[in-house]
RNA sequence: GUGGCUGUAGCUCAAUGGCGGAGCGUCUGACUGUGGAUCAGAAGGGUGUGGGUUCGACCCCCAUCAGCCACCCCA
């Protein structure tokens, strides 16, 4: 085994059983994008680097991407993200569209980083976003949409939250208190690392950074002022909205929401697991997202969120149901050498009648065909011997239920049905 | 990009510097027209890779690759 290619770094192998999990993820969130009326939509894998190089942000672009030029020698970039191929793709049909948009999409992206748990180089992201309106029940609609996927996965407000502030009203605050230019965009680096820093480090990197005592206080007393919200008329309507939902207990104010891109304008949220404290998902309001592809000026709210943090979550607890091993319903075995082809054909014949079958594709003894059954996650077995050839029956085994019966072809057909209809998630 | 830990059979792990083992899994049989249980037997690795130290290396040293964890950043 030792010979076998390794795969490319930070990637996974979706394995039947980890796909049936992706699967089972891109459902539940199909499921609640089109609760809310979304499109479900694709952008190409590969992109030409400037598309980021116009909003992304530095890093994201210079370090986190994977870059290789074509046989034109024109670089090209796998895409680290979605947004700015949305902006792309909405300012190429700005004048066809019709607005207001919302659009849904989960598919791959790639992010050169160095892997680590709940982070890997290629990896699956929900995005969705409403584009064309600049209103407060806009920016409520995807905290909504975010929060409902959460209930539909039984994921409650004990155990995530949703936090939300306002770029508009940090920069408000940090204008107060004198902060402009490089200093401004100092204290957001500052707001971002507050946890992740010890307090007398942080102090020491805020000095350092040019802030006087006086901005590190506002500033700390912006990041503890639970209320602070109230300042900002787009955060006081979007709450009110959401008191509405039922889905409030998910949501909370938290002033240290920065979020690292630089096209969000409005509102940022992130949510995060409250045991773990990792970031499942994060977005925003942009307003100049799509001007700054080359299109007019459009708004737009929206967020991302990973597959493999929420799944890790999921997984944390047991919110991940027992997905189906196989999609086969029934095996066909193979009696002896001389009914190869007689029950290759019932095989088909239970297809034709609806049924997924497998057929065991050799004559081997019946306790390895069965046993095989049973591994793959098979429910139902057929053998047709000399005694079922002689009557024109067949025998249906259950194996879940340990049952047989002998039956003509039709009437194990119409069983077989029934069963299943009652054995649902046995 | 920085730092730490790890790398032995398909999997999970043992093995003072002195002949590499176990459990699970797999295969075969007991059970010659019936799966999961039980019992018996068998196959399967030369220790991630490349160097070095040593009489002798899975074990110590260096490099490298990979995985994990934290930082950075972020989904």
């Amino acid at each position: 085994m030792k010979n076998v290619i390794q795969p490319v770094k930070g990637t996974r192998d979706f394995y039947p059983e980890l796909m049936a999990l992706r699967n089972w993820l891109y459902g539940k969130i199909r499921v609640v994008s089109e609760r809310f009326g979304y499109q479900e939509y694709e952008g190409p894998f590969i992109e030409k680097i400037e598309l980021y190089a116009a909003k992304s942000g530095d890093e994201l672009v210079n370090q986190q991407s994977f870059v290789f030029q074509d046989r034109g020698g024109d670089p090209i970039t796998l895409r680290p993200e979605l947004t700015p191929t949305l902006a792309r793709m909405v300012a190429q049909r700005q004048n066809e569209l019709t607005f207001p948009l919302r659009w849904w999409s989960f598919g791959p992206f790639w992010r050169y980083e160095r892997p680590q748990k709940g982070r890997t180089r290629e990896f699956f992201q929900w995005n969705i976003d409403l584009i064309g309106v600049n209103t407060p029940e806009a920016d409520a609609e995807l905290l909504q949409i975010c929060a409902n996927f959460f209930r539909e996965v039984g994921l409650g407000p004990q155990k995530v939250r949703l936090l939300v502030n306002s770029r508009r009203l940090m920069d408000q605050q940090l204008a107060k208190l004198g902060l402009e230019g490089d200093l401004r965009r100092a204290a957001f680096r500052l707001i971002d690392r507050m946890d992740k820093l010890q307090p007398s480090e942080w102090n020491d990197y805020a000095l350092s950074q040019g802030l006087s005592i006086a901005q590190l206080e506002g500033i700390k007393n912006l990041l503890s002022n639970d209320e602070g919200w109230h300042q900002s008329e787009e955060l006081c309507h979007v709450f009110e909205l959401i008191q509405l939902t039922g889905l409030a207990d998910y949501i909370r104010y938290d002033p240290h929401i920065i979020r690292g891109l630089d096209y969000y304008t409005g509102i940022v949220f992130e949510a995060k697991d409250l045991d773990g404290g990792r970031s499942i998902l994060g977005g925003g309001h942009y307003d100049n997202l799509v001007a700054a592809v080359g299109g007019n000026p459009l708004p737009g709210v929206g967020f991302a969120m990973g597959d493999v943090m929420i799944s890790l979550v999921l997984e944390k607890y047991g919110l991940i149901p027992p997905l189906p091993q196989n999609p086969a319903q029934v095996l066909v075995t193979v009696f002896d050498e001389s009914r190869l082809a007689s029950s290759f054909a019932l095989a088909m014949q239970l297809r034709n009648a609806g049924l997924n079958t497998v057929f065991y594709p050799e004559a081997a003894k019946l306790p390895k065909q069965f046993k095989y059954a049973d591994r793959i996650g098979v429910r139902f077995v057929v053998v047709s011997g000399p005694d079922e050839e002689a009557a024109g029956v067949i025998t249906l085994k259950d194996l879940l239920y340990r049952t047989q019966e002998t039956l003509t072809v039709p009437s194990a057909v119409e069983k077989i049905r029934a069963l299943l209809a009652v054995g649902q998630g046995l």
